[in-house]
RNA sequence: GGGCGCGUAGCUCAAUUGGCAGAGCAACUGACUCUUAAUCAGUAGGUUGAAGGUUCGAUUCCUUCCGCGCUCACCA
């Protein structure tokens, strides 16, 4: 999309002639006295009366999002901090020079504004200008001002034309910010510390995902972008950090959906001297309150269903328990628990979902509890609304986690669902250097079967549970979906600011020429 | 990657069976000293995503490409 050269131009017109009247056409700075919250805050419930006697002189800043001349008077709404505060501008009032800045401004531009707060006629609170501060100018012209920014693509590409027209869009990354806030103090307070491990790896580990590959050019290195931060966490609470949290972004080279952006952010989460079900009781605590923190209450909306994250309301049932609950009506007989055990077993359950037209990719050269772990994803993760935690996994598919002391085929591992997604995974970690080994041989045969996922061989890590982890939980909670479930978002795209989007080549292309100019 | 859909003025959207490409807002000029979707009068704004094809004639039909959305597969 071009700029439109007519109005940019006629703009930068008026940027001159701005200048012309004395008023520099980027000044460094505006001495407020008040923000618009503010002002809308505490003088919102006052009479006109109380607002005269005596007068509230103010200075304000903020953006310009309606104008409305009318000869030598005229109204405006400033914006700022998604709030708007009208301004009366009269000839009388701002002066000669003030009144022709006024007749160069538009919408979207930065002004000051001195003068006093009064209410209209028909009872708005405004201020009754008496000095205009040109602020800064918008040269490009801003939506249509009742619909706003409604083109998806635009939104995400130019978010802060999408911020500046759209207050609810700015809600949501306000609660995303207040989310992460509460999150954060709730650790702290625990006694947690808060780390930063390389994103940059030699070998990308602690997650089954294809990683995103780059070079160092002095080294003449690859490296790889983490896909999680978990292995370098372990080495800490082996270097004596017991209990240890980051906050920052992963990066996954998969697909992308309304649960997928390629890069994401996780919580990760370590506590040393507790199992599973000490991380997990830490993790729904801090997400309970993390709900009061954003929300100010215990629900939130989701489409058209409501979840109610009040501690009461969480379920807990083991990966069998819910294929057992959630077992279609068509599929005949409801598993046993021996049906879990074994090829034969597992094989019957696939044909009998099967049969009752759930789609099911089988693969009968793959371990037993990745065809589960698969089952289950198929028929009861769509039942899972209301917060759910989910534990006893497959040890197929858990290479980093403690098998169940007496089945070796489970591991003591959970995983939280809300809104159909899957929003924490935990377990107690495993810490035996020796069985680490094996379940890493283990996933490199997987390798060899061509899953391109499976974990790979890292020695240092080895190397370093070799001197002792201490018996630990840990955990990882998707900030990105909490983020969805508290917002009512349901792509992840809207609650992360510049989501992946492929380039704009043509407006490359046109930007190269007019620089060139 | 597969399937379905969308792309028209800066923004939000129209355009009959294939028959002159339009409206509102924004912009520009003028009027207006309490308006709030301000009003009134006038003006300007387009390679209909791109390229090609069918046709006397294409926004409309066909092909390819680009971008976006939804969905399936994979993945958290």
């Amino acid at each position: 999309m071009a700029l439109d050269d007519n109005i940019y131009e006629i703009r930068r017109e008026k940027l001159k002639k701005i200048e012309a009247l004395g008023q520099p056409a980027y000044p460094r700075k505006y001495n407020f006295s008040h923000t618009v919250p503010q002002i809308l805050g505490e003088y919102g419930g006052q009479t006109a009366e109380e607002l005269e006697a005596p007068r509230v002189n103010v200075r304000v800043a903020g953006r310009i999002m309606a104008i409305r001349l009318m000869g030598k008077a005229g109204f405006a709404h400033v914006q700022q901090d998604g709030q708007r505060l009208q301004i009366y501008v009269k000839k009388d009032a701002v002066g000669d020079a003030g009144f022709e800045l006024w007749k160069l401004l538009d919408l979207g531009d930065h002004i000051g504004v001195r003068g006093y707060l009064f209410r209209t006629r028909t009872g708005e609170l405004s201020i009754h200008a008496e000095e205009l501060t040109f602020l800064s100018k918008d040269l490009l012209p801003l939506p249509e001002k009742w619909h706003g920014l409604q083109d998806v693509e635009l939104r995400y590409r130019q978010r802060y034309v999408d911020l500046v027209m759209n207050p609810e869009v700015r809600e949501v990354f306000l609660k995303r910010s207040k989310l992460v806030q509460s999150l954060r103090r709730y650790f702290d307070a625990q006694g947690f510390v808060e780390v930063e491990t390389p994103m940059m790896q030699p070998m990308a580990g602690g997650a089954v995902a294809r990683p995103f590959k780059t070079h160092h050019n002095t080294l003449d290195m690859d490296l790889f972008l983490r896909i999680a931060p978990e292995l370098y966490l372990k080495r800490l609470t082996v270097g004596g950090f017991d209990r240890v949290y980051e906050i920052n972004r992963n990066f996954r080279n998969e697909g992308i959906g309304w649960r997928w952006n390629p890069e994401f952010t996780m919580l990760e989460a370590y506590q040393a001297y507790t199992d599973y079900l000490g991380i997990l009781d830490t993790t729904q605590a801090s997400i309970e309150q993390a709900v009061q923190d954003v929300t100010g209450g215990t629900k939130t909306k989701w489409g058209e269903d409501e979840i109610d994250w009040s501690h009461g309301n969480w379920r807990r049932m083991t990966m069998r328990e819910a294929i057992t609950k959630f077992w279609p009506e068509k599929a005949d007989a409801t598993p046993t628990r021996e049906d879990f055990a074994t090829h034969e077993g597992v094989k019957a359950l696939v044909d009998r979902v099967r049969g009752a037209g759930v789609n099911l990719a089988y693969d009968a050269a793959e371990p037993v509890g990745k065809t589960v772990a698969a089952l289950f994803e198929a028929i009861a993760e769509e039942h899972l609304v209301q917060p759910t935690i989910i534990y006893e996994f497959p040890t197929a598919v858990s290479p980093l986690s403690k098998q169940k002391p007496d089945e070796p085929d489970w591991t003591e591992r959970f995983e939280m669902f809300a809104g159909k997604m899957e929003v924490a995974n935990g377990f107690s970690e495993l810490n035996d250097p020796e069985d680490q080994r094996r379940r890493f041989e283990a996933q490199l045969k997987e390798r060899e079967r061509g899953d391109e996922e499976a974990h790979q061989m890292d020695e240092d890590y080895i190397r370093a549970l070799s001197y002792g982890m201490p018996p630990a939980g840990g955990v990882g909670v998707g900030l990105d979906r909490l983020a969805m479930l508290f917002t009512d978002s349901h792509t992840i795209r809207d609650v992360i600011l510049f989501p992946l989007l492929r380039p704009e080549k043509q407006v490359a292309a046109e930007d190269a020429e007019k620089t060139e100019k």
